[in-house]
DNA sequence: GCTTGACCATACGCCAGCGTATTGTTAAAG
DNA sequence: CTTTAACAATACGCTGGCGTATGGTCAAGC
């Protein structure tokens, strides 16, 4: 169904043939820069070089053309969430990389802004809310395996996933007010120190005495 | 030019004539519900139970109707920002007063996220960050009132800040997932106590030994 | 009671974007 | 060298929103 076998994956080489995934990323781009009204065929068209009879082949309509928008990025946010975190033990660690990977791709966190602005739209909404959900429910998990019991972790991950979503938008709408450089450093240990509390059972000692992440229970039941 | 003298402020009473005010507080609805791409002139009229030639009377175009109802938001979050919280001296209960008060309007925060998910338009950009910079900057000042200088003001305030507008965001997009009821006071007090340190210079002792605000005198300070 | 001006309705032209229909173009298979 | 499919261009009609032009109504005010 996906990963057309065309020669090339990615058309900017040449004068190669559009794929689904080509629309899908042009859309995506467009999302991120005009929110999702600026998700529309002409234009898009014009920004790949070629007209909507281009497009039509490819999909049956706009709405197609969104959820493949919408399917592509859910898969990788899902992906990108644990990439490269997997096998992290400490989960001290983990919620620490998480943030950093968060303060830093500035573009998905656009894209994810525009996105949820439009979350009334009940196609998007969706998708925004999975999308969230995963992450708040990782979160939640990370801080079990700090040591806290369902409740506070519950309410830590809210709280720090609510501060990422915040430093996001804070930093798109007045990125002059918003730590940058050295500043930003101590922020970003600010943050870290105030979100991740230490003494909850064990010490930042060396042994790693430390409760395994328990995968989320989320089997990855694609459809 | 401003401030019509109309006999009656609001057109909700009967047959009366619409103001400026009335077509820029539905224009403001609109934003809150669909976003800015939502602000358009007929379909305005139509809720408002008239044409366009009304709209054509009152507005040269509908960029006019944008700016209006951008002025008539930025007075409002201005004014509401201090209201009931002026003559308070103790910066702890002030900032607690900010984040509940935060917390209580949905309305608000909803209309925030719409002006800001288009403030890559700059008519927009430029509002939303004076709303943004002032909040932040009164926060700020809390911030020193509480004993911190001028470094630490700017960092927990921007802290408080963007946990403020992420609550709004996941509030929003996962409402399931957001806390609610007695769980939302846990998760308030959790926040509150974690955002508004209390040792900074003096204990929590009784004696008021308060710093004064003062009134938005901003430094800037590196490290 | 005629005029004036504030307010609104109606009708029109314009444009951008959606979707369809139809006709190329090109590479590979026969 | 023809056929076929995948892909793209062109032309068309339709809709919704913008802005203009012009005409209608009704309450003062003289």
């Amino acid at each position: 169904m996906f990963m057309s076998q065309t020669p090339a994956n990615s058309r900017t080489a040449s004068r190669q043939s559009l794929t689904v995934d080509d629309w899908a990323d042009a859309a995506l781009d467009a999302m991120a820069a005009g929110g999702i009204d600026a998700v529309a065929v002409e234009p898009l068209a014009r920004s790949l070089g070629v007209t909507k009879g281009s497009f039509y082949w490819h999909f049956s309509n706009r709405d197609a053309l969104m959820e493949a928008a919408l399917t592509l990025w859910e898969r990788r946010e899902t992906i990108d969430l644990i990439e490269g975190i997997e096998d992290i033990k400490d989960p001290h660690e983990r919620i620490v990389r998480l943030f950093k990977r968060a303060n830093s791709s500035y573009r998905a966190g656009r894209l994810y802004l525009a996105l949820a602005a439009s979350s009334d739209n009940p196609k998007v909404g969706i998708r925004v809310q999975k999308v969230s959900d995963l992450r708040l429910q990782y979160l939640c998990d990370c801080y079990q395996a700090l040591g806290m019991n369902s409740n506070d972790a519950q309410l830590w991950s809210t709280f720090a996933y609510a501060t990422f979503i915040g430093n996001q938008q804070v930093h798109r709408d007045t990125p002059d007010r918003f730590p940058s450089g050295a500043q930003f450093s101590e922020y970003f240990k600010l943050m870290i120190k105030t979100l991740i509390p230490k003494g909850v059972p064990q010490e930042e000692s060396s042994h790693p005495n430390l409760v395994e992440l328990p995968k989320s229970k989320q089997r990855q039941s694609n459809t």
